[in-house]
DNA sequence: GGAACTTCTGAGTAGCCTCTGAAACGGCCC
DNA sequence: GGGCCGTTTCAGAGGCTACTCAGAAGTTCC
């Protein structure tokens, strides 16, 4: 189900990526499903980036043609044009776009091969936004749009989280975690000292097509509590009736 | 598609080989084939060489002269002319280039052995893309473009790989690998501390015309810990859901 | 021409992960 | 204090992922 909650103005966190001249990146999103554009253009915006988005091929190279976008979120099914030719055509016109592609799950081995070598992506549908978030800030840190913070390091008070190499130690002490638990955490850790709602959460660490209860979002937070903050000070913080926090002990 | 330029600043894993004078190393890729160019500068720009590519003799010289590339990677069939005519007329404009041949597996295998004498090298069609970015990397080291941190030997804790020699230890006791498994064990080691997806690894190990499933990597991460990890400490850790990472022991 | 080796497919299996349902807990308001 | 509601935790079912084995086809080397 799309677009549970929305809420747009650009935000305050920090704006993660920009450009070497300091301005927002950019990114074009190409999708014929009206209700996915919204959603990733929605989270895109409010992420801080420059978003445009397009319904198909042609539309998508007309706009990239004016737009020149840093990075590009591509269906690999579109009404009318394969997903390769698009990219190749992208390629023409802008050398050094990153492009990730949304793809059906069955879609997979259906010659995509070769994508991740040249440097680009892809995610599986359904996918969480979160994801395709941590894709694209992937592929632009990788291609020189970099210039987080911490050397690729988020840090939380004693927390630190490695993406790269899907890492988390509290004080030292190395924690293992699921595939869910790590990007619950991912995302309580880019959202610090933030009351993020059950929804929220939901939206954003959870496929788009989750159909179950906003319940597993307790449970996980459970499973986190018991692997970070067991014995020590708690990090992850209750607030009734409105949501959860991440905040380090000494501010 | 054509030149995929690429001047990407110094990307995640080492920047491995730079000019004398501090500037990317330039490499042609001329090949008939646009998926095969397109791949090949996909990935070799994303090492963070400069790329250009062309799709015949003709086009290969002309290009050659304006861009005075390092490195040729060139097909030895070619619509216009043959390779060594191709090969000969390089050298006249460039006496110092490498030249590194795509053939395919039968044919003239012995002629291009004498031609590689002069220090070029070839690789038959088809080809991993590892195997093509360690032959071009070799050629290049030896030509005095060197600047590899571990005079050629890749270390991971207390793995060792001596490319050249192609020969493996683990705390000095040599490993016997099979062929891909020697690349596979190649590319984690020139990607420790990251955790790189099936896909990745299929996109980057095997050839770029494989048709089979992802399901051989898990085969071959299966032959390479029984021969690595065995008795001792894994260095190869499964990230469920995402894919495999090298680890040492000791950070 | 055969032996040894390598690569890949397919099937079976073990174990992990995710999610549901229900029960216990605890704050908060009346 | 009692009741209510939101939250936490437990236990277990089911699905899915990854690992392993066995064997077929291809390759290399004597």
């Amino acid at each position: 189900m799309l677009g549970r909650t929305m809420e747009n103005q650009p935000r305050s966190p920090s704006p993660s990526l920009v450009r070497p001249d300091g301005t927002p990146v950019r990114v074009l999103v190409v999708d014929d499903e009206p209700d996915l554009t919204e959603v990733l253009t929605g989270v895109l915006g409010y992420e801080g980036w420059r978003v445009r988005a397009a319904a198909d091929g042609a539309g998508a190279l007309a706009t990239a043609r004016e737009f020149r976008p840093d990075a590009v979120v591509l269906d690999w099914m579109l009404p009318d044009m394969d997903g390769l030719r698009v990219l190749r055509e992208l390629r023409a016109e802008l050398p050094e776009v990153c492009v990730l592609f949304l793809t059906a799950r069955d879609a997979v081995e259906d010659r995509i091969a070769g994508i991740t070598a040249g440097g680009d992506d892809y995610v599986t549908k359904p996918f969480s936004l979160e994801e395709v978030l941590a894709r694209l800030r992937g592929l632009l840190r990788r291609a020189g749009m970099a210039r987080e913070s911490e050397g690729d390091l988020l840090v939380v008070g004693d927390l630190v989280m490695d993406e790269d190499a899907r890492e988390v130690s509290r004080a030292g002490t190395p924690i293992e975690l699921s595939r869910t638990e790590f990007e619950l955490l991912r995302f309580l850790m880019r959202n610090p000292r933030r009351v993020l709602s059950k929804a929220q959460i939901l939206d954003r660490v959870w496929s788009y097509d989750f159909g179950g209860q906003a319940h597993v979002v307790e449970l996980y937070i459970s499973y986190l509590r018991k692997k970070i903050d067991a014995g020590r000070s708690p990090m992850i913080r209750t607030v009734r009736g409105v949501g959860y926090v991440l905040r380090p002990d000494q501010p």
